[in-house]
DNA sequence: TTATTGTTTAGATAGTTGTCTAATTATCTA
DNA sequence: TAGATAATTAGACAACTATCTAAACAATAA
């Protein structure tokens, strides 16, 4: 038995910089260049790791001219950890 | 804010191979022998991604004799799991 | 003690991941 | 179109991880 989905999304959660991006999305929405300045990477590797999350679809964008928003999606987020919590109650 | 053991947590569920063993693990407890069976991986890799697991307080263990039987720590995994949910929640 | 069974540790290696700088793409404004 | 701003992609590299074989450790039985 195996779970593509799940292990993309524990592997997307199992990072530190990661965690941290999800709480800062969890209430707003906010851009990479606003996101950067809470953390002490360069853009290019603040850019890879909401890559990560977004291919996870942990988190959404939406391009507004320049900017892109992303936001923390609380519903896939569930989905799959319940997905993964009734695989082992089963 | 870091979560030294979420991280760690998220790491050992983010393999394919130790979900299958958690998987094996959730209904009886099993030693490293019996698991072996199920996997198409050597011995010491399996040993391997039991200590991951157990250094993860996701499976427990208790020698009995030559052998070690190896149990799922639901618990844990429940508190571990509640605790990264709420603090997202917050 | 010696042999057997069950499991882990040691050491090597290929593949993956997180990071950086430099370059590129996308959009807006003058 | 040119210049400025926002973000991603490309390429390189060090650190980490999963895997293997061989060796070692632990417990039991002859």
């Amino acid at each position: 038995m195996v779970f593509e989905d799940i292990t993309e999304t524990f592997k997307a959660l199992s990072d530190p910089t990661r965690q941290d991006i999800l709480m800062r999305l969890r209430r707003r929405r906010m851009t990479p260049g606003k996101l950067a300045t809470y953390f002490d990477i360069s853009k290019p590797s603040l850019s890879h790791h909401l890559a990560i999350l977004h291919r996870a679809n942990l988190i959404d964008s939406e391009r507004v001219g320049q900017k892109i928003y992303y936001s923390f999606n609380a519903t896939v987020f569930y989905e799959i950890m319940n997905k993964f919590i009734n695989s082992l109650k089963k």
